[in-house]
DNA sequence: TTGTATGCGTTATCAG
DNA sequence: CTGATAACGCATACAA
């Protein structure tokens, strides 16, 4: 690997030209640039990452840490993260923390120790003071972490409301909820705009809470429908458990929609080849990992936000786990 | 960020004796180790990586290189990549190439330039000499790149063999083949399989070519189906197109298993939650990645490989795209 | 057992 | 316009 004084001598310029060159910062003669040009040719040059960011204290890294790449969820999150990082020269690590708050530190710290550029986090810890730990840009996504930390989320409370209100619509009368874990402020959200989609309305209604797995999801809605044969419609606060409802109701030879109806929340990819295909409150993941990455690099070049926070409207996707709407 | 200096300082040695104590290396005395121990819970110091690496030309960083995190087959491995790096103390950048080779060549080169401690590579670049461009450890996952590079796969031609004479065993008496891009040498491999269980039988069979991908699956095979409809087994060679196709019999009001059979290859979860569900040859898709990273390791560290290569094979997995086996 | 000095590859300051 | 040179934070050979 040649460095930048191989290049230089090859030039019969001092280093500090070179750097010049390099970062165009400062001025360099024409016959200067010329034979630049010709050593960083001939030498097959190309800078050190590593000493740039000792001297610079800046890297071109962005730590991504997420719960799972293997949740159908963050595999599109994660892409247009990287996709938006390539497009302005960054470079993307990746953690999964397994929403585990030890994980989590840790890599907080790891990329600190790199001179990553920033972070974008996935975060399930809410009363912790990230920003103190690691003096760093942060974005949080999809899960708000404080009032001062910028946030890229949906909006989740809408969404909720729209898929209720559509349930509603295609004649549903005995609503069933299913949350997800309680501590999750995403959840807690979609639970409120569910609530306030049945509003005063005089209706049957209830509220289970699942985690966020397909398997889990089935079982758990397996045992809670055979209880509970009068739900005519299920309101999933993610598309992984309306995948397992979706299941638990089969198991149960429950027709879908006649019998009982199911709308989700994600927008993954599944609930497209899943059969039926699931009726569902789409966020527009690609956007909020490209939202969530440009506000960051913003902080990280030193502009301002004008908006320190984005919150994206979802989009309601009718396929076939429910019923026609009813137009009277 | 305190640095190694300010903890000589406070401990009132020379930096040398910090960095001895810090990578035991060298004798370093009971008292001066107390008083730095101290002055490192003192300062909450903790080791730059930048400058380390700067000083040792490596740094704990693996790079993977993938095609697409978003195609299903790679957020577990990349998964499993992940955590055998945590397990070992490395971290890893998340590269997707596309498939496309001024990409890849690109992350090659960025990668090399962080020094990072060696890559992971998913490659379709074949004739390309990647050892001689970036002189790291390198490790090939899933498809195979030069033979003097190591390298983890999946035995493909078993597992295509045993997938079609299953298909046989259940009866399956006009065979499609849907092979992947010819330019990939696992599908390639795949196909072979197909043909070896064939081999001298006197029966129907054909093989057509497909992109790995749900859509481009079913459009392809839905014409296709439409006009060869005596066939009444299909081995697909990855899941994404046997879901594709999959997807088209429904439209043609096939009846699965009964009238047609399909078997994919590959093993992702979707598999499992489409219905009916995928009868397919699972690839250890965990033990995959998990394999190539201590495999990487290995030679990061410097240990000699017992194992330059290794295969591992895949299981059949029966579910409900097939016909109950005829044991008469 | 410990400290000094030098190098790792860049950037950046400051004289020329 | 250009060139020394200190600094970035750490590792390490060599002395002591």
């Amino acid at each position: 690997m040649a460095t930048i004084s191989d290049v230089a001598k090859l030039a019969n310029v001092s280093v500090a030209t070179v750097s010049r060159y390099l970062n165009d910062s400062g001025y360099v003669g024409t016959k200067s640039r010329e034979s630049i040009e010709l050593a960083i040719k001939e030498l097959n040059y190309s800078p050190s990452e590593v000493a740039r960011s000792l001297s610079t204290k800046q890297s071109d890294i962005i730590g991504l840490i997420i719960p799972d790449i293997k949740n159908p969820f963050f595999p599109e999150l994660a892409r247009a993260v990287e996709d938006t990082a390539f497009e302005y020269g960054y470079t993307v690590i990746l953690c999964n923390s397994d929403e585990n708050a030890e994980k989590e530190k840790h890599y907080l710290q790891k990329l600190t120790k790199k001179y990553v550029a920033g972070i974008i986090l996935t975060s399930i810890i809410e009363q912790e003071n990230h920003r103190q730990s690691v003096n760093l840009p942060i974005v949080a996504l999809d899960r708000p972490i404080q009032s001062e930390i910028p946030t890229v989320t949906t909006n989740n409370q809408k969404g909720a409301r729209l898929a209720t209100e559509y349930l509603l619509q295609c004649g549903a009368t005995n609503l069933l909820c299913m949350s997800g874990p309680k501590n999750m402020t995403s959840s807690q959200a979609r639970v409120e705009g569910f609530k306030s989609a049945i509003n005063d309305k005089e209706m049957e209604w209830q509220i289970i809470e699942s985690p966020y797995d397909f398997e889990m999801a089935e079982k758990i809605l397996y045992d809670y429908l055979k209880e509970n044969p009068a739900i005519d419609g299920i309101f999933a606060c993610s598309d992984a458990s309306a995948i397992g409802a979706l299941k638990a109701a089969h198991r149960l030879h429950l027709r879908i929609p006649e019998d009982i109806q199911i709308v989700g929340f994600d927008g993954i990819q599944i609930g497209n080849v899943v059969s039926p295909g699931l009726t569902t409150v789409a966020q527009n993941i690609y956007l909020l990992g490209q939202t969530a990455t440009r506000l960051l690099i913003k902080q990280i070049e030193g502009k301002n936000l004008t908006e320190t926070s984005v919150c994206i409207d979802p989009e309601l996707i009718i396929r076939e786990t429910t019923r026609k709407e009813r137009t009277e």
